[in-house]
DNA sequence: AGCACGCCGACT
DNA sequence: GTCGGCGTGCTC
């Protein structure tokens, strides 16, 4: 094996949807595991990722072929982060070629070298250059890059202008070059928080810091703040001593939370490299984000769900904020949960991890209560805030006014007088939910789902909103001719056109995805919302996200009823999360708030509780339901869904894999279905599902995995497109 | 997932 | 006679 043309095996893995890796000859010095090589795979070439060096195949040698080129010269990603990959692939069962490929930025996958964008640098072409003492500005050019070469953008935030720069190149005293950004080391003892004030604590905030700060190695907290207690700041303090100690920081937020408050908040406190990694960006600045996490050259790396497979060079804490947000679990293809994958990351790593939020996933309560989190709680408000008062309206045999009953407009009406802002919340966009011909009672159905079309008026149009299939209104009905369409039913379009006939003195702003879809219209929506332009805003769970107005005093939720009698077990847990922050938007300066719910079921006992006693309350009881109905998280599930534009091969797919996968199982482990999904057919397509549910992991997963051998022997597997679902967070 | 191979229908 | 439809099978 000593021989120039020496040949061993490297195991790859690739970015096809097998559930296993691939054995290939190399020549040596065998390319380390974490580096990207090219390979022959059938009649394609496609980029691979050593895994390790086998000393044997199971695959015969003469069929192993060799690699074709290595792309690395040293490993992108280290032993830590493969075998968190590994992991995640093992424990979601998913092929690991996806798993690790989810990993790197798309250049990388598409075998582009990992390294920064070559940029100008302005280099000095003489040390003795000097100007004379006039030129104050040339002078502080030369000093700075008597240090070292910077690029344009970055001596302008010290103040250099480009025409500076221009007339020292004139002299011949700098030069600007193309460069690759060296990698930068931000553990200089100096000002590492600007010199601001940092606000005074609670003491409930206090205590939270020094407790998280003298963690020492993995340790889970779960931070339960109501709204405005302040969770940022304790993120803050606490961010501090990891920094200060040289390490990075990730913080992972909901999707839609990812705003520029939320960045600039971070930028204000600390004088430090800070990156982001969202969805808006685009490849090149991915990568470069992607670049300086791993190299260590940013700090804090503030990201959504996806930023959590980001290698680190120096990780000392994880955050994720609003750990109970739907958004970190990926819902398709591979369906990780960044928040369960960051808690293994961080025992990985043997670092802190915090969980914040105002109202916590019963997951998270339920591991609290174990625990197996430490729990934090932050029950005060800092400064003057008062607390909201919370009403319920009874809805029965009132006569609503566009789904607005006389009381709410009169309360809508004494807030608007006082000079305050109100906020109405519907998630139900368009104008109606329906439309029916008055004659005949014909529905507007969408062709391609089990679902009635939404009555859009501006523009006006039928839009299916779940295949997002649009097509104008008819002019009249199809099946009768009558010409009197009606709608039924109460979207936000309608809202916004009742309240503008009740209040037309008033300012009135719609924010649901319709009018938010052009990049930036909602930033300006909402600034005019700041601004006072608008006093009456109205909109879809949206709205209740992130986005925090002073002047509001009233926030009312037009239609609860619609969570309470939903069948998915999650939909109450959802709600009430949902509630509470609406209920957060309402007076959290100075000024009362009242949060305002209507119903027909005014003593429901989930309403009763979150409007008189609170989430925590709520949720403890919730719990109990959960433990003695055995459903998550005192369960585990596992959910196989198949679909296909003919119903009865997905049927039969999972008939056959019941058939043969029941008398398998042990006794403990409940296999539920084919059922068909709550909207059997979706855009043309027919959806069933099978639910495997354990009180143990083990055996789930022993489950799983023999469903994934029979299917492998299944025709009838061939004929649809299914998919392996891991702690589900919604049935279909 | 792709891509090739293979075996049946309407076109230059 | 061929182009191309998508069923089937395989990828170290």
């Amino acid at each position: 094996m000593s021989t120039p043309s020496a040949q061993a095996l490297v195991q790859v893995t690739l970015p096809v949807p097998l559930r296993r890796e691939f054995d290939y000859l190399c020549s040596l010095p065998l390319p380390e595991p974490g580096c990207r090589v090219t390979v022959p795979f059938g009649a394609r070439s496609l980029t691979a990722l050593v895994l390790s060096h086998p000393i044997e195949s199971d695959v015969a040698l003469s069929k192993l072929k060799p690699i074709t080129a290595q792309l690395d010269k040293t490993p992108i990603l280290d032993q830590a982060e493969l075998k968190l990959l590994a992991w995640a692939a093992q424990y979601y069962l998913h092929a690991p070629g996806e798993v690790y490929f989810q990993a790197l930025p798309t250049l990388l996958r598409k075998g582009e070298a990992a390294t920064y964008r070559s940029s100008s640098y302005w280099h000095l072409l003489d040390q003795q250059a000097a100007v004379s003492a006039q030129a104050v500005k040339q002078q502080q050019a030369l000093t700075l890059l008597k240090k070292g070469p910077l690029t344009s953008g970055e001596l302008q935030v010290r103040g250099i202008s480009s025409a500076i720069l221009q007339a020292l190149a004139k002299k011949q005293f700098i030069e600007k070059r193309e460069q690759i950004p060296e990698p930068k080391d931000w553990r200089a003892p100096q000002h590492l928080t600007t010199e601001e004030d940092k606000p005074q604590l609670t003491t409930e905030q206090a205590l939270a810091v020094s407790v998280i700060q003298s963690a020492h190695g993995f340790s889970p907290f779960l931070l339960e703040g109501i709204t405005g207690s302040g969770k940022t700041e304790v993120y803050l303090q606490v961010m501090e001593a990891v920094l200060e100690a040289g390490r990075q920081v990730l913080v992972l937020v909901p999707e839609i939370g990812l705003t520029p408050q939320t960045i600039a908040r971070f930028q204000q406190r600390f004088n430090l490299p800070i990156s982001t990694l969202h969805s808006a960006m685009n490849e090149r600045e991915r990568l470069d984000a992607w670049l300086s996490c791993r190299d260590g050259s940013t700090a804090i790396i503030i990201g959504t769900r996806s930023a959590l497979l980001t290698p680190f060079a120096r990780l000392g804490l994880i955050i994720i904020d609003e750990e109970h947000d739907t958004s970190f679990k990926q819902q398709e293809g591979f369906r990780y949960h960044a928040r369960d994958l960051a808690l293994l990351r961080a025992h990985q790593l043997d670092i802190p991890i915090v969980l914040g939020s105002a109202t916590p996933s019963f997951e998270s309560l339920h591991n609290a209560a174990s625990g197996k989190y430490q729990r934090l709680t932050l029950s005060q408000r800092p400064g003057t805030a008062t607390v909201a008062e919370h009403l319920l309206l009874d809805s029965r045999g009132v006569q609503m006014h566009a789904g607005i009953s006389p009381q709410l407009i009169e309360l809508l009406g004494q807030e608007l007088t006082k000079g305050n802002q109100v906020m109405l919340f519907l998630n139900r966009r368009g104008y109606a939910p329906a439309l029916l011909c008055h004659g005949c009672g014909w529905l507007a159905d969408c062709e391609r789902c089990d679902a009635h079309f939404t009555w859009h008026q501006s523009p006006s149009r039928l839009h299916c909103h779940h295949c997002d299939y649009q097509r104008p209104l008819p002019p009249s009905c199809p099946k009768c001719g009558h010409a009197q369409l009606i709608g039924t039913g109460l979207g936000t379009e309608q809202v916004e056109q009742a309240l503008t006939g009740l209040f037309p003195q008033y300012g009135i702003i719609r924010i649901d995805r319709d009018n938010t879809r052009r990049k930036g219209s909602l930033a300006q929506h909402l600034e005019g919302i700041r601004n006072g332009q608008y006093q009456i805003l109205i909109g879809t769970q949206m709205l209740a996200k992130g986005h925090h107005f002073p002047d509001v005093t009233l926030v009312a939720m037009l239609d609860a009823d619609g969570a309470l009698f939903a069948s998915d077990f999650r939909a109450t847990e959802r709600f009430a999360q949902l509630y509470i922050q609406v209920a957060g938007r309402a007076g959290r300066a100075s000024k009362p708030g009242r949060v305002i719910l209507q119903t027909h079921q005014p003593e429901h006992a989930l309403l009763q509780d979150l409007a008189n006693q609170g989430y925590q309350h709520f949720a403890h009881s919730a719990l109990q339901e959960r433990q003695a109905a055995m459903l998550p998280p005192f369960s585990f599930q596992a959910l196989f869904r198949a679909q296909a534009t003919n119903a009865k091969q997905v049927h039969t797919f999972l008939y056959e894999l019941v058939q043969q996968l029941q008398p398998q199982l042990p006794a403990t482990v409940l296999c539920l279905g084919p059922l068909s999904a709550q909207m059997e057919r979706k855009a043309g397509q027919y959806r069933y599902q099978l639910l495997l549910q354990a009180d143990n992991r083990r055996e789930l997963a022993g489950a799983c995995r023999l469903a994934l051998a029979i299917i492998d022997t299944l025709v009838s597997a061939r004929k649809v497109r299914w998919s392996l679902d891991i702690d589900p967070s919604e049935l279909w």
